[in-house]
DNA sequence: GTTGCTCATAAACCCAGCTTATGCCGCCAT
DNA sequence: ATGGCGGCATAAGCTGGGTTTATGAGCAAC
């Protein structure tokens, strides 16, 4: 009760926004840990020394800890700026994704490279893509288009993309393709569930028996599942969004078979474990595809040879 | 030259902040993506409607994207925006575990867990642990030093800390252990490599032969690693941080051993690729620790029953 | 000493985002 | 039909955080 000013909510709930340093000034610390200095950070990012000298100076009083420490010949990260700095770098990485794909999702009539993919691919390997383009030809506008698999063959066969991405069994009619990447559907728990400590993987028949989070049907991951299973995945819940079965999964509602892209991130994070399992063909083969006869050239081509490695 | 309002560098390069909604827009966007309405998410947040409705319409100016369907009854996201809210999630996310470090490394008096963790483990781990804590118990003040194993368990035994956490093939003197996850050293490559495409586990002496991205002597990764080859790893370049070390090996510099750890996301994303490798010792243990006989109790047993799972 | 790098402080400015106050639209229950 | 309610948009006015310019002070190398 010694904390007049908290009306709402228990404790520290609310927006993080408020907590957390904006991402230019998490850019700047990233500049700074990487420069050794205020103003060549400041410079870099065409501000002002004084600018970032104060803009650092109220991110420590935001956070209550020290960041750097000054000297009249530069500045050095503090053990506790090194840790902050590489969870803001995190951020700004996540931020430069973002960056990347929304630029990407402008319409623009000048694109030299219209890319056309399915959600999964779209939301999760091609921002690292065109990151690496962006790399490579800095100058190359590129806009995105996310749709199912059919969708993705219309816009390809009416000429409104150049190249496309689908993940699935088969490829549409009318359409070359290179597989470019596999993926698998993967058994995961949250990390307290009976299934993650088992070192046998799981038979085939138990994963039917067994009450799933699952997508509702008619969605891709489903139908995956259903048709390796034969049509037997067992519901314990159904929800509409990838992001609300990790949820329920981490939260330790049950276990689920997610695409091995969506929890990568998860898994390394050891918010969820994987459960092996034998006897079920959960592989999937990812695709770049684009109309039958026309290789991809110029951009189209560029995108395709990063894709690849 | 078009263009009058460039002077520096070529093209969009520059500071992502000025590209990128900042994060309470992105996590108004969370809100009305889960409520269904911009009222609603306002509501959540504590601001007023026309706030919400003049941040989301920004926001959607910036990008050049429409992201909501507004209706007499509600809002929806685009097909767009629904994209771009998935991107925007990952940023979110990664600010709270930022938000939850930095808390915890606020030198609080009143701290009812203080715990001492290895950098690696402290920087990939710790925040998603106390992200868990926060959620099972809110009022656990979290306090939260980080150093090598040495300073870990000095600060065990002084009763600076109640729980650590270490990783790497010993126990310091005088506490007590629990396994609590095991990390690997693994050799990554970018995707473009020639080993990338390998099917064959590499022999440890071809290892051995290659040089490679090394981080310096003396660093608990490279001891393990040379450790298991021999004391014979051959550096093509040595670089001071992990950070430095993969981007190097994401630039396709050569191949590097690194923790999954901190490669997790990086493999993920298929940024890098991993190289099986065969006849090489390249495992260590994570461990929570603690003065021995001093079992841990209260919220150092909470925290250590998360981490096990 | 002088030059050149570093960072800090002070004062003035500007704009992004906030609130309050209002209006319009569509649905639903009376 | 007719309120009433929930949803969104617009307008006007305020505030604060981040910016710039201008200046000072510490330390190093010449």
């Amino acid at each position: 009760m010694s904390n007049a000013d908290e009306q709402t909510g228990p404790a520290v709930t609310g927006s993080v926004a408020h907590r957390v340093p904006d991402l230019g000034a998490l850019e700047l610390l990233l500049a700074v840990a990487r420069l050794g200095s205020l103003g060549g950070a400041a410079r870099e990012l065409g501000i002002t020394q004084p600018a970032a000298s104060s803009r650092i100076r109220s991110m420590e009083r935001q956070l209550g800890v020290a960041l750097v420490d000054r000297s009249p010949r530069g500045s050095r990260l503090t053990d506790a700026g090194a840790l902050v700095t590489d969870w803001a770098r995190r951020i700004v990485e996540a931020a430069e994704a973002f960056d990347v794909g929304a630029q990407a999702l402008r319409d623009r009539r000048d694109s030299r490279l219209r890319v056309a993919a399915s959600m999964t691919i779209a939301e999760y390997l091609l921002p690292g893509w065109l990151l690496a383009l962006r790399a490579q030809r800095p100058d190359t506008a590129v806009s995105l288009h996310a749709g199912n698999s059919a969708a993705v063959a219309e816009r390809l066969l009416s000429d409104e993309a150049d190249l496309g991405f689908v993940e699935g069994l088969s490829v549409p009619a009318g359409l070359d393709s290179a597989v470019i990447a596999h993926d698998r559907l993967i058994v995961v728990t949250a990390p307290g569930h009976a299934w993650a400590r088992r070192r046998r993987s799981l038979a085939a028949e138990e994963l039917a028996s067994t009450p799933l989070i699952l997508r509702e049907k008619g969605s891709g991951t489903r139908q995956v599942l259903d048709a390796a299973l034969g049509g037997l995945a067992r519901p314990l819940i159904e929800l509409s969004s990838t992001t609300a079965v990790k949820a329920a999964v981490v939260s330790g509602a049950g276990p689920a078979v997610l695409s091995e892209l969506a929890v990568g991130e998860e898994l390394a994070m050891r918010r969820l474990v994987s459960v092996p399992v034998e006897g079920v063909a959960l592989a999937r083969d990812l695709r770049a595809v684009w109309p039958t006869g026309h290789r991809p050239t110029g951009p189209a081509r560029d995108l395709l040879s990063l894709t690849r490695g």
